[in-house]
DNA sequence: CCGTCATATTGACATCTTTCGATTCGTCGA
DNA sequence: TCGACGAATCGAAAGATGTCAATATGACGG
């Protein structure tokens, strides 16, 4: 597996919506596996708890404990969310560091479409 | 398989998007369903050209030939978008027609988070 | 009623996912 | 260079998913 699949997808994900007009094959695919890579609940729980970490970054070491999962199983989910353009990696020293990718949440935000949220919907805070 | 699970799930998202703070396991599980709903190409399509049609309704007799998929295997598609309260069904006749939930998509971009996205994947017109 | 047509359900199969234990790989400190 | 530690990879097991052929269900027309 060190070929073209390693390169991160989600920032690729452009133009035209959901929602306008019918989705080619490929551009299905390549969303579909956008959208697949958040799909899992270990992995959203990763997102979330890596957008609420007050540095922006969380520790790999940290996670395995958060989560109840073992250290391989965390890797796995974390390398799909790195895969997949939604989370970045970095080593330091002997940890290894996670932020989410700027554009990544949005870019499948706007792949989904652009109508307005139901009032109902929006936050309170 | 006529229990509680058949309750649209959807419009039930709520409140905190996955990036403000951490997610718990049920709403967490909860988001995952839905997003696995969406996360199929073959799904995918089916939203893109429901969204797409004139009237905002197709008729299931079109989409195998649409799709390239056999009769019960786009059945199977349709039913796990109503199921997860991405899209209505309503029988006219000996026909049924799909319609996109208004609030299905927006739920779930709501759930995905606020940020503004990037220009450069706006929509160029 | 009975046949026909549109859709859903069933059953089966291959593939993909999630998960973990064991192992390997990389990085640092002594 | 060696040992210790963090993290990725491998291998395997259990379960979920996508697909189709065959069949069942439900609705209309005669």
């Amino acid at each position: 597996m060190t070929d073209a699949n390693d390169r991160p997808e989600a920032p690729g994900l452009c133009c035209s919506p959901v929602t306008a007009g019918r989705l080619d094959e490929a551009a299905a695919t390549e969303l579909a596996a956008v959208l697949k890579a958040l799909a899992d609940p270990v992995r959203l729980q990763l997102v979330s708890i890596i957008a609420g970490a007050p540095t922006g970054e969380v520790c790999a070491c940290d996670l395995p404990a958060l989560l109840d999962r073992s250290q391989p199983t965390v890797s796995h989910h974390l390398s799909q969310l790195v895969r997949a353009g939604l989370v970045d990696r970095e080593q330091r020293g002997k940890w290894a560091w996670f932020r989410l990718r700027p554009d990544g949440l949005a870019a499948v935000r706007a792949a989904l479409g652009e109508g307005a949220v139901p009032g109902d919907l929006a936050r309170t805070g």
